[in-house]
This record gives structure tokens, sequence and C-alpha cells, in this order.
DNA sequence: GTAGGGGTGTGAGCGCACTCAAACGCAAGG
DNA sequence: CCTTGCGTTTGAGTGCGCTCACACCCCTAC
């Protein structure tokens, strides 16, 4: 309930929505042009583009030499935009991805970059907390002194 | 009890300690040197220099021509650098601090950019607490693969 | 007196993560 | 046929927030 809360607070700004996640899941034969994946993902063409280009990703073509995105390369890009959103550097993407794409003896050093990346969040998000705080604290005194 | 461990877990990687906050709210007579402020506020000298520059502070010069960080610098730049690192863009730092420089009939639309700014905190922090649940989970899964 | 360790102002440089421009390709609709 | 619209590649450009280099200054200690 209060995920589901969450979820549909944050959502909107960017990210997959709920369904197409779903069929993400279904191992669906997800098939989307540049666009559509980016408007599911919340990030521009171009940003797609430049993440291949960069090798997060590898996209196959149609005919017509344009972009496919499976279900796979989707999942992908939510996982890498999720991380991106809350902070992690590109570089890390890359080695993360580098470690994924060789092998199964590489899965304790992306756990690795997890657990740290999951402390990170925890403490920006104490800073945050702490920063609103202040925020609100402020405020609070403006009220105070603009209406007695 | 809460706050403080949280202030104890936050602070060290920059940010003002207790006892100079304290100082600072005796209204003292402190009169640090940069690197001093520096040091305490977490930042750099050359970020103390660049702020002043864009005007986001007035810092006192001694007989030789370097600065003296008095308490009402020092406190301005422990809101500045809050904010800074809570994400407010140096542009609204500079608006803000215009604001504040141009007298008490702006006290509305200073409310305004701290409102602005506790919403973005708000969503944000919520964000981050997703990105977290999503890192958790996986670092879950990849435990459960490795070590059934 | 001189070496060292701090400081100064200023313009330029950097790293990051995009973002755009230019020149082009294809395919559908009027 | 030709425009419209979306796509392509590649190299270059942008905005932000510092960060540094340079040439200089001042004070202290030896």
């Amino acid at each position: 309930m209060l995920r589901r809360a969450l979820r549909l607070a944050v959502d909107p700004p960017g990210g997959v929505s709920i369904e197409a996640l779903r069929a993400l899941a279904r191992d669906d034969a997800t098939e989307w042009d540049i666009a559509t994946t980016a408007k599911h993902l919340g990030v521009s063409p171009h940003t797609l583009r430049y993440y291949e280009r960069i090798g997060l990703v590898q996209v196959a073509r149609d005919a017509a030499g344009h972009r496919r995105y499976g279900a796979p390369a989707v999942r992908r890009l939510v996982f890498l935009t999720r991380m991106r959103t809350s902070g992690m550097p590109i570089s890390d993407l890359r080695h993360y991805i580098d470690l994924v794409d060789s092998g199964q003896d590489t899965v304790s050093e992306r756990m690795d970059l997890l657990l740290e990346h999951r402390d990170i969040l925890r403490s920006r998000i104490a800073g945050l907390q702490l920063a609103l705080a202040a925020t609100e604290y402020k405020i609070a005194v403006y009220q105070e002194v603009h209406q007695p």
C-alpha cells in the first residue's frame, strides 16, 4: 500500500510505467522503437544513443537500420537508469556492465559495487533528510516572522 | 537521540561541527581564516573564493589582505553549503541571496524558493528510497543465487 | 637575507553527462 | 514526385560547479 503510494508519487517524473514493467516481466516480445523506449524510461533518445555508444547496451536494428529495443535491452536500461538517477556515475555503470558481460564468476565483484552503492544511497538519504529538516525549520521561522 | 545518531552519522563527510555551530549561535567573535572555514564547512578554499567571486558572500580582509570569515559570513555559508549539497543550483542560491540582500519585503519570495526546494527534497528522498529498495532487492537476489 | 608556507586575483581548464548540428537514409501520404 | 517525419552516425558543443595555474604578496623562522 505504502509502496504503491510511493510508486505513484515518484513514477511520473520518469521511470517505466507499471504495466510496461509487467509486460517486461512476462518476458514479452517487447520491441520498442527509440522514441517509445525513451518515453518509458524517462530519458531522451539522445541519451539512449549515447548509452549505446559508450557500450552500456547493445541494441538490435530493423531492416531500415532503426534501433529495436527488445526485453533484455529494456530491462538492462531500466536498471541502468535507476542507478544513474540515483547518482551512480557512468564509469561505475560501465564497470558493472563489463562484469555482467564477462560471466558468472564476477558475481561477488558486482555485489561489492551494489553494496557500495547501497551505502552511498543510505547516507545520501540521511543527508537529504537533514537538509529537509533544516529547510522546514527555516520555513517555519519565516512563517513566524511574517505572520506572528 | 535519533537526531543525534543521524547527525553523527552524516556530519563527518563535511558540514560544520556541532561545537562550531554552538559558537556561531552565541554570536561569537568568530574570525576564521580561509583554511579553517573551508575545513569546518567541508569545502575547499578554492570553492570559498569562488562563492565570493560570484557574489554569494562578502568577506572582510585583514591588514595583509587575507580573508577573515566572521560569524555572519560563516552562518550564510553554512546555509549555502547545506542547500548546495542538497542539490539547489547555484543560480537559485544567487537569487535567494539577492533577495536577502535587498530587504524585508522579499520574504514571501524567499519562502517560495524554500518551499520549492522542500518539495524537491521530498521527492528526491522518495526517489532515492525507491532506488535503495531496488538495490537491496538486487543484492538479495545475488545472495540467493550465490549461496542458496 | 632568504626559504617556506600560507595567502591573493584572474583567466583558463576540467570532468561529467549529456545535447546538439550536420548530413544523410528510408518510407508513407498527398 | 516531393514533402514530412522519424530515424541514422559522428564529431563537436554546452552547462554546471568547481579546480587549477600563474604570477604575485606577506609574514615568520632560521
